[in-house]
RNA sequence: GCGGAAAUAGCUCAGUUGGUAGAGCACGACCUUGCCAAGGUCGGGGUCGCGAGUUCGAGUCUCGUUUUCCGCUCCA
């Protein structure tokens, strides 16, 4: 079967078997916007335990903490988000290349100033060592014709800048005939701002209102808690500060289902150590983070590193861990080394000192962080696209079938067990009903009598229940019951009161986590 | 954002040169069977993505729009 159609085919699945909903969907959906459904958040609970248990249980010096989305303005003005993405964005028709309008006037200006300078140049030639080229400039037609043009675009480059008015910067385009160095035509679209972040206002008066920022990153709400957490934890570096939480992007192009959302979720980690000692952390990090992925059993080929050669202006080593999706190997955790950037910028803007005294070193410094930052999202399509199966089976007769079933961990899956009664009569449901009574404390289970046996173990494949359990009518005389495996379909019959300790062993995170440390 | 394609029941799809919406599966109730999706009877469910236009009449033709998919582009 082709990629795309698989991955076709598990978004088709996500939906039918209800684990994720395009948002609004009943108004016609949101673009890049999704809901996650009765099995879906079931399932990214999961992994959210997973990984906030792996960090905050089993290291003592990673702490979790959960920030706000709204933060003051400040934040993203020291961590240079605003700066960075307020750029206004043309693209030609023809080329589909996508250019920067004020570079591209600028590079007009730049032209006619060539062009200026160019006739300077012959006029010295020309006129050796009696020249005076500040009298030239002031006085020659072909200069001056080009030097006045560049002035003219200048004047209206600066008012249009400081009106914010995106057309006219088109229209300065569109009077100069600039044209696309790649196909050379003039065929533009209108100049457009992308700023990555979502604004919004607080406070209800209009001019007293605050223009604030939805976070497009859960990390400065750590960073701008540094202090807080290690005064008040006494903590020592090296530590780690861990949080779960929503992001925000306004992406120019969102797709791949849940893959580039607009809303979505972070889990990070912000490891802070010793200036110097940031490289080591880096390549330890880099480590446990493959061994915390592996562990879950999807196949160890299945992810990779891929280390970053052009690095972002604060990082001195990145790499993100990639999984081989339906489409591609694609990034679903990043890890870099951030250095002191991100303290620094907010010691500088907030003017509140950032350092940490190191009474081993006897010195004080602004800590580096080692960053470890994963897209939930992401993790929950790279497990459903690893998880899902469609394997031919026996049928009656020795008839050949197709059965879809997702293979998750049963860690992660979101039904633990179904328990179903052969026949819904001579007091099965009754026993199946109070099986489920003891066992609902500890394991999400569900009960199901409706249809064949064959039909409802097949239901429990298609959510990824790894465990039915089934009352016969022998189990009404001697309390034992069958557990049908999910993968193997194989069943095995064991005693009721063995259920619990059975599948607490099968579900239970204490293995997976022995294999990361 | 640009270009291309698609949108009819929960799902997969049919619907003739324009003439009042169909099937299979799924779903619900009851009966029957009972270990790997296929029994019987009855039933619920669609203003054909949305909005205009052409027409006596639009699921069907035209335009716009929304969403999704593919390619390009972007991704701190």
């Amino acid at each position: 079967m082709a990629q795309e159609d698989v991955f076709k085919k598990l978004v088709a699945h996500c939906k039918e078997y209800g684990f994720v909903f395009q948002s609004s969907e009943i108004y016609d959906g949101l673009g890049a916007v999704y809901d996650y459904g009765q099995y879906g958040v079931e399932l990214k609970n999961n992994i959210k335990k997973y990984w906030w248990d792996s960090m905050v249980l089993l290291h003592e010096n990673v702490v979790g903490i959960d920030t706000s989305i709204f933060m003051h303005p400040a934040v993203w003005k020291a961590s240079g988000h605003v700066d960075a993405f307020n750029d206004p964005l043309i693209d030609n028709k023809d080329s589909k290349k996508r250019y920067r309008a004020d570079v591209l006037i600028e590079e007009l200006m730049a032209k006619y100033d060539a062009k200026a300078d160019k006739e300077v140049e012959k006029a010295a030639k020309r006129f050796g060592e009696n020249f005076d080229e500040a009298l030239f400039r002031q006085t020659n037609p072909r200069v001056l014709e080009n030097l006045n043009k560049k002035e003219e675009i200048h004047a209206r480059f600066v008012k249009a800048l400081n009106n914010n008015d995106l057309d006219e910067l088109k229209q300065i385009i569109v009077d100069n005939e600039v044209v696309c160095p790649v196909s050379g035509t003039k065929n533009w679209t209108d100049v457009r701002q992308f700023n990555l972040m979502f604004s919004t206002e607080m406070g209800s008066t209009a001019d007293g209102a605050l223009k604030i920022y939805l976070r497009p990153e859960t990390a400065q709400g750590i960073f701008v808690n540094f202090l807080n957490v290690q005064k008040t934890g006494r903590m020592k570096i090296p530590f780690g500060i861990a949080q779960i939480g929503k992001a925000f992007r306004n992406e120019i192009v969102a797709r791949q289902f849940i893959f580039r959302m607009r809303e979505f979720e972070q889990m990070e980690m912000q490891f802070f150590v010793a200036p110097g000692e940031e490289l080591q952390w880096f390549e330890k990090w880099k480590e446990t983070r493959m061994k915390w992925h592996r562990a879950l059993g999807m196949g160890d080929s299945k992810y990779r590193f891929h280390d970053h050669d052009k690095l972002a202006h604060y990082a001195n080593a990145a790499t993100d861990i990639e999984f081989e999706m339906p489409f591609g190997f694609k990034e679903v955790e990043g890890i870099h080394s951030r250095t002191n950037f991100d303290l620094s910028q907010h010691q500088q803007h907030s003017g509140k000192r950032i350092t940490y005294f190191d009474a081993e070193k006897n010195e004080s410094y602004v800590p580096y962080v080692v960053e470890t930052s994963i897209g939930i999202d992401r993790m929950f399509l790279s497990i459903m696209a690893a998880a899902y199966h469609e394997e031919e089976v026996e049928a009656k007769e020795g008839a050949k079938e197709m059965r879809v079933v997702l293979k998750l961990p049963p860690v992660l899956a979101p039904v633990k067990l179904a328990v179903l009664p052969l026949v819904k009569k001579d007091g099965l449901p009754e026993l199946a009903r109070s099986i489920i009574d003891t066992l609902k404390f500890d394991f999400n289970c569900q009960y199901d009598e409706k249809d064949s046996i064959g039909k409802r173990y097949r239901r429990q494949d298609a959510i990824g229940t790894p465990f039915c359990v089934t009352v016969d009518h022998q189990s009404v005389h001697d309390n034992s019951v069958t557990i049908r495996y999910r993968d193997t379909m194989e069943q095995e019959r064991v005693n009721i009161s063995a259920l619990q300790r059975i599948i607490a062993e099968k579900v239970s995170m204490r293995e997976l986590f022995k294999k990361t440390m």
